[in-house]
RNA sequence: GCCCCCGUAGCUCAGUGGAUAGAGCAGUGGUUUCCUAAACCAUGUGCGCGGGUUCGAUUCCCGCCGGGGGCACCA
């Protein structure tokens, strides 16, 4: 589909520039054109506010632009009318291309590609990447359906996407999860810990009621024959464990990546230490105790480092305007973790992806910040990794705010919360506002509510039009060879706003902002039930070419919720 | 101390340098011989405070106030 704004300021800027070769508007330099629609769908379809902005380099009051632009403009066939209304221009499609309209959002279909904007470019979303240490909890799930509803967005805008999962399996977490294991195989055998394996109030680091479980399994499979074992074995039963729980788990919201880095890989390759050389290279590293710049100021005298303290390899991220330098391989000759993740997204670069995105948690802000710096560098191009921060999620439940910690094992899981709700409704819940604001999410509304969701509103327009088709076929109604010219008011305001559909991808991919579907569903989803409920296709007194009409009518609006829920990864069931 | 995000209707949240700031939920009152009432119709004195830029600011800038996150030889 086109976008129409687009075409439209196209026409509008060579109206300006016709209209001062003509002499009709004096020389200036012409800002850019930006065509809206306006708040209220009643005004116009579009508006351009251009002459409000000439008034001054014009030198002219904004009206008699506006009258001078309209009389220079070529307006493109999709446009039925232009008028002037105090000073903006205003556009309006024409009925006969909205009718149109009815064909090509049939022939687009649900799924693929609405506009050409990503065609030939290749993106890349990186999201969830949860450490396999446990379930999935609701912090890292409002992540998930963002990044997931990314990945879709970008693939209806024309990029081939891939969904990645970076894990750490290198570092303590896992190590502490290996632990964790072998104190429950140890207990599941009737025998007590190894001090080594219980932190310092006696206990498993994590203290899940899952790796119990898992100790038994383990227990069944191996009898007491890792009794004395090394960790690895441990590490590894667990990792495998944890991932397959994760993944069943985002199965269940129709999540699925192509691809699961691990960080181990990353060492193995040896890009990890050449990264490092390369930045060293670059003059970018040296070794000190503390370091050479630290702007920071305040209360860090607590981690003041001690005097005679081995020294540590430092990167200069100074230079790229942060207040400190910061370590990359501590003094125990250990990488921090901004090494191996510096590693890693020159690696995402080196594999040539347009456009890099990265669904983080609010709290790796500044790890994030390190690491552009680190591709800065390094030589590769920042701007093509964005990332998108999603502020933190917060339980309420009985009107209070829970805290949760994995380690804890008291959590609410995605699991937990798919129980309680549905699968869609945690899709919806979670992508539908903006990852910038922080959110409540109440477990005791979100299942009351679940009734009488904007989910199932949404839904439910898609269904309402499943009920017409199956009605249709009992009494061999058909919408072949339909005349859309009989199509109404009614119907024609629909297609205005689905007209749009291209546009609202369009501004939802580029700005990074999945939300944006969720709420232009919504709004659409407002127009059609109305709608609905007065335009009738299988009514005695509705004459059969109408009803063909209005039936292929409905086929489209069906179409499109399709669309806008597989966007949303959810799902479009036929009946409710 | 510094950096980032947020502050819009009773609640949860959209939104924009421009024309009368919107949705959902909750509340109240109505609607069904016909494609599912998970629907429709009616009902709303709100942009935290103070400056600035602009023809025009809820939107951009600065300063406050309030909430959250960050400023590790953790990942």
């Amino acid at each position: 589909m086109k976008l129409l704004p687009q075409e439209i300021a196209h026409s509008v800027d060579a109206a300006i520039r016709a209209a001062q070769a003509a002499g009709d508007l004096p020389a200036f330099d012409v800002p850019e054109v930006k065509i809206s629609a306006p708040k209220r769908a009643e005004q116009a379809d579009y508006a351009a506010s251009i002459a409000m902005q000439l008034a001054k380099p014009a030198g002219m009051p904004p009206p008699r632009i506006a009258e001078i632009i309209v009389k220079h403009l070529k307006a493109p066939k999709t446009i039925g009318s232009v008028e002037v209304v105090a000073g903006y221009i205003n556009f309006n499609l024409s009925d006969d291309w909205l009718r149109g309209l009815v064909e090509t959002l049939i022939n687009d279909g649900a799924d693929g590609a609405v506009i050409d904007v990503g065609a030939g470019k290749r993106a890349q979303v990186e999201f969830v990447s949860a450490n396999p240490t446990g379930p999935l909890h609701i912090g890292r799930s409002r992540g998930a359906m963002v990044g997931d509803a990314m990945a879709r967005v970008l693939q209806a805008a024309g990029y081939a996407v891939e969904r990645e999962y970076y894990f750490n399996n290198a570092g303590q977490q896992m190590n502490n999860l290996a632990r964790s294991m072998r104190y429950r195989y140890y207990q599941a055998l009737g025998l007590s810990p190894l001090p080594e394996d219980c932190d310092e109030r006696g206990e498993p680091y994590y203290k899940g009621a899952y790796l119990i479980d898992y100790a038994e399994t383990l227990k069944a499979e191996r009898g007491d024959s890792l009794k004395g074992a090394d960790l690895p074995p441990f590490k590894q039963f667990a990792e495998e464990r944890m991932f397959a729980m994760i993944k069943a788990t985002l199965n269940r919201v129709d999540i699925h990546h192509d691809i699961f880095f691990n960080e181990n890989s990353l060492y193995d390759s040896g890009e990890v230490w050449r990264t490092l050389e390369a930045l060293d290279a670059r003059g970018y590293i040296y070794k000190a105790s503390v370091p050479e710049v630290d702007n920071t100021k305040g209360e860090k005298d607590e981690d003041a480092p001690e005097a005679g303290k081995a020294e540590a390899t430092w990167f200069r991220s100074s230079r790229f305007g942060d207040e400190k330098d910061r370590v990359v391989v501590k003094s125990t000759g250990d990488a921090t973790y901004t090494l191996p993740d510096i590693a890693y997204h020159v690696n995402k670069l080196d594999r040539g992806f347009d456009v890099c995105v990265n669904v983080l948690g609010a709290d790796h802000f500044k790890q994030a910040q390190v690491v552009q710096h680190g591709l800065r560098a390094l030589d590769r191009d920042p701007s093509k990794v964005h990332v998108i921060f999603v502020q933190m999620v917060r339980l309420v439940k009985d009107g209070e705010i829970m805290k949760s910690s994995t380690r804890a094992g008291n959590f609410e899981t995605l699991d937990d919360l798919i129980d309680e709700t549905s699968a869609d409704a945690v899709r919806y819940n979670l992508m539908a506002r903006s990852a910038d604001s922080q959110m409540n999410f109440d477990l005791d509304l979100a299942v009351k509510q679940s009734n009488e969701n904007p989910v199932y509103y949404i839904q439910y327009a898609y269904v309402r039009c499943a009920g017409i088709f199956r009605e249709a076929a009992l009494r061999g109604v058909t919408d072949v060879g339909a005349d859309l010219s009989l199509l109404g008011e009614a119907e024609l305001r629909f297609l205005r706003r689905a007209a749009q559909l291209p546009d609202v991808i369009e501004a939802s991919a580029r700005q990074f902002e999945p939300h944006q579907i969720a709420f232009y569903a919504l709004e659409l989803a407002n127009l059609f039930h109305p709608i609905f409920d007065t335009v009738r296709v299988l009514h005695s007194e509705v004459p059969p070419e109408v009803a063909a009409a209005r039936l292929r009518f409905f086929r489209a609006a069906q179409t499109v919720f399709k669309r806008l829920l597989n966007m949303m990864g959810m799902t479009a069931p036929e009946t409710m």
